[in-house]
Order: C-alpha cells, then sequence, then structure tokens
RNA sequence: GGCGGUGUAGCUCAGCUGGUUAGAGCGGGCGUCUCAUAAGCGCUAGGUCACUGGUUCGAUUCCAGUCACCGCCA
C-alpha cells in the first residue's frame, strides 16, 4: 500500500474574493500534492472555506441578505479561481456544511467524555472588539478603541472555556520531541516561547454572534470560530459520521498548509484540542510568507490586498503558478508586481524553458525528418548533471523550498544551452551530415529537458503535458522513474509549433493591460483586519462599500471611493466636462484595450487615448458624440499623448460610453 | 518592555561548523555564434559583507554593544 500524504491549506474566509493569498497557498498546496501523488504517495489534498462568524453576519446584514446567501455567493468565486488554478483538491469543505457540524460535535463530544472538565461554564468580563471578534487586553485599550482603532466596549459574557491551561507542559514535550512540527525554525521558536509563558485557558463560545454552530447543551452559545474552522481538517474526512474511512486513512495530517499568522492556532489550540479528544496531532505545521503589494510597505490602514486576475486573464494559470512559487522564498514576505512577473515570465520561460525547447525541437525536426534522433546516448555531461540536479531538485520539493527546486532546474537548463552552444550542431550538420553524432548531440539536449519538463510538471501540469507531447515524450509519464535519464524514445515524431510562452512587451503590458486591470483596485479602504483562519495575506478589505470591480482606474493610488469624500460645487466646476464628436479612430497596436482617436470638441480636434477597445470597434465609434474630460492634463498611454479622458461606466472593467444624445452638438458644456 | 530574526553587488537572494582573488539569478555594459521566441553563449559589473569594539595568526562567518527594519509576546 503506497505511503499516504494528506495535505490541506487554511479554510478561507468568504468576506470577500480571492486574493494573491489564497491563490498562492492553493498554489503551493497543488505544487505538493502533485508532486507527492506523481511520486506514488496516495495524496489526499483538502481545501475549503470558512464562513462562520460575526464578519459574515454582518457583511450579509449590510446587504439585506442571509450570511449563507453571501457565503454562497462568495464561495463561488473561490471555486471560480480555485478552477482556473487548476487547484488539484480532492476536497472542499465549507464550515456550513452538516457534514462539519458532525465532526465538530464529535470532537467536543471525546473531549466532554475524556476529560469533563476540559469545557467548563464560566464568566468573562474584559474589553471585546466587534471587529476583531475577540477580547483585547486592557493595556491595548485607549480612549475606548484597541491599538487597530475599532471600537471596544467593556462586556460580560458566560462562556463556555477550554482548559487550555492544562496542555502547557503536554505540548512543549510534544514541541522537544519533534523538532519539525512547525516550520519555519523561526515560526516554532515563536509557538514555544509563547507556550513557555504559560497558556490560559480558552473561551470557546460566543453569545453576542448567532451566524456559528450552536454549542452543544447551550443553545444560546455559537461555538467559537477556532474551534469551529480548525476542525475541517477532520470532519472532511468524515469524522464523526458513519463514514469514517478516509478519517482512518489519512489523519493525522502530513502537512497544514498556513500563512505565518495563524500558525499559533494550528500549532497551540489545534494540537491542545485533539490531545483533550485523545486524538492524534498533525505531522507538520507549514507557515509560509505574505505577498505584499508592489513596494508599498504594509500599512493597516491600506487595503494592500493583490488579485493578478489580469495575469491568470492574459497568461493562464501556468505562468502564474511558475511565478508565486519561483520568486518567493519560502517563509518570506515577497513584493509582488506585474512587473515582476513579466521580468521573470519574459527571461525565465519565454527565453530559457520556452526557447530551448523550440531551438532544440526544430533542429531535430529538421535534421532527422521531423523526428527524435535515432540513437540514445548514456554518457554525456548532461546525463552527469542531471545526477546532480535531479536529487537537489528533490530535496527543496520536501523541504517546501519551491524556489530552491526551480533554481536547480534552471541551472540544467544553463547547462544544455552551454552543451548546444558548445557542440554547433547546425555546423556539424553542415560539414557531416546527420550522422550519429549529431543524433547523439540533439537526443541528448531533448533528453535534458525531457527530464526538465517532468520536474516543472507539479508547478506547471498544463504546459508540462504540452512540451513532453512536443519533445516526442509521453506527458503521462512524469513519476519517478521519468526522472531518470533515458526516458525518450528514438525516432518518434516531435512536434514543431508556436512559442510556448511568447515573449511579452514588458513596457507596452505594464502600460495597457495592468491600469486597466482589476487585479490592482483602487481606493479600497481596509475595513476589518482579521484573524481567522483562512487569513494569509497581510491586509484584507471588505468591498462591501462598492462593487467587487470598481471602475477602471488609472491610477492605483488615492481614488477615493464612491460616496466618502465630498466636493464642493466649486470644486465640482473646475472639472471641465464636454460633448465631443468622435471623427477618427484606430486601435493602439500592441494594446488590447487602448483605442487612439481623435475628437472633435467644438473648437478643435484633440487626440485621446481610452481603454475601450474590449467593448468597442473603431469603426463603430466614429461619429459617436461623447462625453469627455476636457481640462484633464495630457497623459501618455503607449507613447500617444491623450489629452482629455472619455467618460464610460466601468462593470467589471468593461466600459460603456455616456450616451449623449445626438442632437447636442460638440462642445457643448456638461454640468 | 521581554524574546527572536534580519541587515551581503542597482534588484531578489546564497554563503554549514571562521582561512587563498565574497557568490548566483535578473538588470546594466562589452563581445560573439546564428540552430532558436531580437532568444543563446562568453566576458564584465570591482559591493567599507549595517556600524563599533573584542576573541583569534586570521572573521562576512564567533562574542559584545550601537543603529535600522521585521516578527512573536506583554
Amino acid at each position: 500500500m503506497p505511503k499516504k500524504f494528506y495535505i490541506t491549506t487554511a479554510i478561507h474566509y468568504v468576506n470577500d474574493d480571492p486574493h494573491i493569498g489564497h491563490m498562492y497557498e492553493n498554489i503551493v498546496a497543488d505544487v505538493l500534492a502533485r508532486h507527492r501523488r506523481r511520486m506514488g504517495d496516495d495524496v489526499y489534498f483538502l481545501t475549503g472555506t470558512d464562513e462562520h462568524g460575526q464578519k459574515i453576519e454582518r457583511a450579509a446584514a449590510k446587504e439585506g441578505i442571509r450570511p449563507i446567501e453571501l457565503a454562497d455567493r462568495v464561495v463561488t468565486t473561490h471555486h471560480d479561481i480555485d478552477r482556473r488554478l487548476n487547484i488539484s483538491y480532492d476536497d472542499f469543505i465549507r464550515t456550513t456544511q452538516s457534514r462539519h457540524r458532525v465532526g465538530v460535535y464529535e470532537l467536543i463530544r471525546r473531549i466532554q467524555e475524556r476529560i469533563p472538565d476540559d469545557i467548563y461554564l464560566g464568566e468573562h468580563s474584559g474589553w471585546y472588539c466587534q471587529n476583531e471578534e475577540t477580547f483585547v487586553p486592557e493595556n491595548q485599550v485607549r480612549d475606548g478603541k484597541d491599538e487597530s482603532s475599532h471600537p471596544v466596549e467593556w462586556t460580560t459574557e458566560n462562556n463556555l472555556f477550554f482548559k487550555l491551561s492544562r496542555y502547557t507542559e503536554p505540548l512543549l514535550q510534544h514541541y522537544r520531541s519533534h523538532p519539525e512540527f512547525v516550520v519555519p525554525a523561526t515560526r516554532f521558536n515563536e509557538v514555544i516561547s509563547f507556550v513557555e509563558q504559560g497558556l490560559k485557558d480558552l473561551s470557546i463560545s460566543r453569545t453576542a454572534i448567532k451566524w456559528g454552530i450552536p454549542f452543544p447543551g447551550h443553545q444560546d452559545h455559537v461555538i467559537y470560530v477556532w474551534m469551529d474552522a480548525l476542525t475541517n481538517y477532520i470532519s472532511a474526512l468524515g469524522f464523526g459520521s458513519g463514514d469514517h474511512a478516509k478519517y482512518d486513512r489519512y489523519w493525522p495530517a502530513d502537512v497544514h498548509l498556513i500563512g505565518k499568522d495563524i500558525v499559533r492556532f494550528h500549532a497551540v489550540y489545534w494540537p491542545a484540542f485533539l490531545m483533550s479528544a485523545g486524538l492524534p496531532l498533525p505531522k507538520q505545521i507549514v507557515g509560509h510568507g505574505f505577498w505584499l503589494r508592489d513596494n508599498l510597505k504594509i500599512s493597516k490602514s491600506l487595503g494592500n490586498v493583490v488579485r493578478p486576475y489580469n495575469i491568470l486573464d492574459d497568461f493562464g494559470a501556468d505562468p502564474l503558478r511558475y511565478f508565486l512559487t519561483r520568486e518567493m522564498t519560502f517563509g518570506n514576505d515577497q513584493n509582488y508586481s506585474d512587473q515582476s512577473f513579466l521580468s521573470r515570465y519574459n527571461s525565465d520561460l519565454a527565453n530559457d524553458l520556452g526557447n530551448t525547447l523550440s531551438r532544440a525541437i526544430k533542429m531535430s525536426d529538421s535534421y532527422f525528418g521531423g523526428k527524435t534522433p535515432p540513437v540514445p546516448c548514456d554518457d554525456n555531461e548532461l546525463q552527469g548533471l542531471s545526477k546532480e540536479i535531479v536529487p537537489e531538485y528533490l530535496r527543496g520539493m520536501d523541504e517546501f523550498a519551491l524556489q530552491r527546486a526551480q533554481d536547480a532546474v534552471f541551472r540544467f537548463l544553463a547547462a544544455v544551452n552551454g552543451y548546444i552552444v558548445s557542440r554547433e550542431p547546425w555546423k556539424h550538420f553542415k560539414e557531416k551530415g546527420a550522422d550519429e553524432a549529431l543524433s547523439r548531440v540533439i537526443w541528448n539536449t531533448l533528453e535534458a529537458q525531457r527530464i526538465i519538463w517532468v520536474m516543472m510538471a507539479p508547478i506547471m501540469p498544463t504546459v508540462a503535458r504540452e512540451a513532453l507531447t512536443r519533445l516526442g515524450a509521453d506527458p503521462d509519464r512524469i513519476d519517478a522513474g521519468a526522472l531518470e535519464w533515458g526516458g525518450l524514445p528514438n525516432g518518434v515524431p516531435v512536434k514543431v509549433m508556436d512559442a510556448l510562452f511568447p515573449r511579452t512587451d514588458e513596457t507596452a503590458y505594464i502600460g495597457t493591460e495592468r491600469a486597466a486591470s482589476s487585479g490592482q483596485r483602487a481606493g479600497e479602504k481596509k475595513v476589518e483586519e482579521k484573524k481567522d483562519t483562512q487569513s494569509t495575506a497581510p491586509a484584507e478589505t471588505i468591498a462591501n462599500q462598492q462593487p467587487p470591480h470598481a471602475g477602471p482606474p488609472i491610477e492605483t493610488t488615492q481614488a477615493a471611493p464612491p460616496g466618502i469624500a465630498r466636493v464642493s460645487i466649486e470644486q465640482f466646476m473646475e472639472i471641465d466636462l464636454r460633448v465631443a464628436e468622435i471623427r477618427a479612430a484606430e486601435r493602439v497596436p500592441k494594446s488590447k484595450k487602448l483605442i487612439r482617436m481623435s475628437v472633435f470638441d467644438g473648437a478643435n480636434e484633440r487626440t485621446l487615448v481610452a481603454g475601450i477597445a474590449t467593448k468597442y470597434t473603431p469603426e463603430e465609434l466614429v461619429g459617436r458624440k461623447v462625453v469627455i474630460v476636457a481640462n484633464l492634463q495630457p497623459a501618455k498611454l503607449m507613447g500617444i499623448e491623450s489629452n482629455g479622458m472619455v467618460l464610460a461606466a466601468s462593470i467589471d472593467g468593461e466600459p460603456s460610453l455616456l450616451a449623449v444624445d445626438p442632437s447636442v452638438p460638440a462642445g457643448t458644456k456638461v454640468k
């Protein structure tokens, strides 16, 4: 029976659409899952959503809908992103599912059965912060507000408590005997020093909140989010249900992959609950770092939410999967920018991976009649190198150091290019034709790349299949054996096709896609900082002030959300809005969204660039009357100076021009 | 305030138990092949290894202190 491997992500809170933190965490888990799977393990990969809690309750109330309706809606976007990212989870659990409630009840039942006084009714008074859904220590309260400026109220609750204090020593013993329990080590140190100070009992119920799982025997209490959420890892396996085969098979988890901010809950509370219930503890808690926004420092007052949906739209899942796993040093924080993505895309994917593949395949194609070379080679420098690279790659994968693993792959690839140059197969072909020596050389370059793509398969599963197919290899053979030298068949067809990763002009892309994309929303106000089980980003927002995809901002900073800042009539009158007639229009070359147009403003014709090409063709624009901001400062877009701005409504980035009654002459002031 | 971490070339980072000219990738500069996606390959960039002391024959690597940034806790 194969070794089992149970990996989980944190469950993501449904208070907002998925952001880069969710995407990253799921991608890393997916890469590890795919890797273990192809190495022969019996993998079970779980992800899901955390749907209870006060913030959901409130956000739903604000919209006038029930919490479950909000959750149903947001969970759809998580499903959608997971699907688009090619996340190969085996199960997706929602904490609102009855199977989850069954698991939570069973956990509590076992605790009460084994150690009856581990859960007791007590009274708790203190400063309660509704935003954080937690009591705030006295010394953090100032002027009725906590450190994050959220209001706090003095509250007394009769709560159920968990006797966490009893587990201080057992936990420390477990840490001592399991030095790999939490990685990276710095996170583990924090956990240990936290526990060494002694643990206090934990309040595990709330009466102020309705949206949650009722506490058994205390129907006016709802189970505290952490006890609720953490249990997903076993409830999803059927713990407490009639069918617990999966639980028996897969628990304890091999890896809980989570954001570094929630390590404590996973390394302290969760093991304590499990100990109390007499259940085995997870083997490893892995805390990853955060993606930061462009080089902006994280600020609690700013929304630092990044959603690279534009990259996903324009490049597909694999390049994004590659970028996120290659750029991030595991455990650290890392800046995200479209620019750094493009830089890696061009230099690593286009120039190295893609180009090397096509140069080798084209040579094989033209020298050997469209096929892989007839003679293999089992003794050469690339083969020797592969024996160093593959173990290094495997080590990196085992240690969650996806960056290091991929570094090794790219060193191998560089050697392939060096090998090609040193052998000059094109010269050899001209002088001696397609002889056996040439066959060996070309075969080696193809074989090395076959191994490279087998290594990359967990990271870029779709493209890897394509690359292996083009090479003449079996795209389904990505198992451990396929990492050994010698797998490429001789004399089978290769495929010369379009570039795997076409180069993309950075400047052009940044100039258009990014600004017009919903990937980086402007004007978001951070509403609440969250502390729940899904947190994978330093700051989050609730987008209940405005639709998820607000209009297409030109600048990504400081745009005021609608309805927030008021302007005076004088301020408004400073903006010169006028009717203008479009006289000519053409698409801006190399840009997907920009149209350059010449408009008549009643006095002059002026050049204007607008990001509306996704909706309108130049032909249908000519003759149309639009409203423009006539006194806008000129701006250069794709090297073209735009004098003014065309007004359009925007739904999810899709523009709709404002309609003007055709009888209104160009130049008429709008107010 | 306590504990811990980080500070190495323009950028992102490697440098385990101290030892010849401190490294990689990207970017920049120069050169070059022409099979390939204006890709590849070669060379190059001369960085007080945050600062100050100390240990040592010798410290980026050990110790102490200072400064900066970060994390956890209070």
